[in-house]
DNA sequence: AGGTACAGCGTACGAGATACAGAGTACCGG
DNA sequence: CCGGTACTCTGTATCTCGTACGCTGTACCT
């Protein structure tokens, strides 16, 4: 009746397999594709995720994969949520602090597999992982009497926090290494000229006049190095600024 | 010395060319390539910016492009900057009332612009436009004392709520769509079912067991239809938690 | 006037996703 | 116990794109 067929990425992310046995058994599960996916994600970046690559990692031929996964996006949707870890457990602790440590494990696993950022944009929340924090963010606001719709609102919020911080770090961390590399090529003297900073790229190129906020900030070497965008300290102090948000409006509404 | 070449994609966008006349005139300018690629990017999506429509569209041959551009990647990322419009003005607004309206603005040219969200990724912030944005910020909260960093923050956290809300209506009507036309070709009748729900598929998929709070907000209709998700209660509900946190932190100070 | 650097472009190549078809295999019903 | 059939695995072929290369002509320089 209402009960319409599922996506078939949404499906095979549950493991609602049709399993109609007949012919020869599959050779291989889901499963170790994914992984082998996975792990030439992590050690070559998604670039290095080709059908041919992972076909091989698995020993298998290319045309097999298809077998198990419609498509290659296909693919790197149910990679996404795989993933993602499980969310840090709620042990009773008291939401504010519940949600300091979820959205830090959020930021966390974001910058140790960049490539997930990548893979953000394409698809909505629908897999098991990516439910499961959310479900574990309305866990912990379930005392605040916030109504549901407020509560996945936060949680949103908070996972978007998480990404923006995690982007930011990476592509500045990027921007660095293809700077150095693009300068290396520059003039007569082959001499590796090391990490270029952010702000020099900037400071180059803004007229005063028209970015004067900009260029101080640049001058005051207020974007500092490239390691300061892994600091924890600024991931920290946004982070506050949302959680007092959101007491503000807990302690309003009680 | 400390001088070093920019990055040729950074060079470019802020009109830096090394204009040695010899030789025929360009017939062209990289503005005209720039426009006729977000054209394209805006009728077709990203996907119909090939750098075969590009050169068909401007009249030219694909291979004279890479006379203007050196790759299609730096093409890519001309373009963002060159689709991001300008930021509101100022107009000595008190920096609250400012920043509400920069954060909706930016949002809205995101969602005018999807395809932006797949580009924000690969580039940190250094074309003019992207720039012009956050001296914007910084210069609204210029009277509040706070110093450079934590404006800078404040700004980028500010853009990734925006960025995050985009993405979030974006992806709900996108998944919208594709369910549709996925469900389309389940069973034997042939009838379109129309848009269904991403609440839908959350309810076929989720155990109640392991997802309790995900599973009541589904039942509550939490997640309501597509057209919630564009909606402006949501956005400046969350919008306001932020500001709220700000208006903490500069209290807390002054 | 003649040289040279540069614009425009046709052709060719290479990478990568995937359609298709053939060959083998294991479970089905009888 | 046997043919049939659905399904697995795979090789080959194709199609789409980005881009290297080299040719041709032109306009500015001296």
């Amino acid at each position: 009746m209402t009960k319409r067929a599922l996506p078939p990425v949404v499906a095979r992310m549950w493991g609602r397999d049709t399993g109609s046995r007949h012919g020869p058994r599959p050779s291989l599960d889901l499963a170790r594709i994914i992984d082998a996916a996975i792990g030439i994600a992590d050690r070559e970046g998604l670039a290095g995720v080709r059908m041919s690559s992972v076909a091989a990692q698995v020993g298998m031929a290319t045309m097999s994969l298809y077998r198990y996964v419609g498509s290659k996006d296909e693919l790197l949707t149910v990679m996404a949520d795989a993933a993602t870890p499980e969310p840090p457990t709620l042990d009773g602790r008291p939401w504010r602090v519940y949600l300091a440590a979820w959205t830090q494990a959020n930021r966390d696993f974001l910058v140790d597999r960049p490539w997930l950022l990548s893979l953000a944009h394409h698809t909505p929340p629908t897999g098991p992982r990516t439910l499961r924090w959310l479900d574990r963010a309305l866990t912990a606001l379930a005392p605040t009497e916030l109504d549901l719709g407020q509560r996945i609102n936060i949680a949103s919020t908070l996972t978007g926090y998480a990404t923006t911080q995690a982007t930011l770090s990476h592509s500045m961390i990027t921007a660095a290494a293809a700077t150095a590399t693009a300068t290396t090529s520059a003039a007569g003297d082959g001499s590796i000229t090391g990490l270029a900073d952010y702000g020099d790229i900037l400071d180059q190129v803004l007229d005063p006049e028209d970015y004067p906020e900009l260029t101080a900030a640049v001058r005051s070497h207020a974007f500092g190095t490239a390691e300061k965008w892994i600091d924890d300290a600024d991931f920290t102090f946004g982070l506050d600024l949302l959680l007092d948000g959101i007491e503000t409006l807990i302690t309003r509404r009680g």
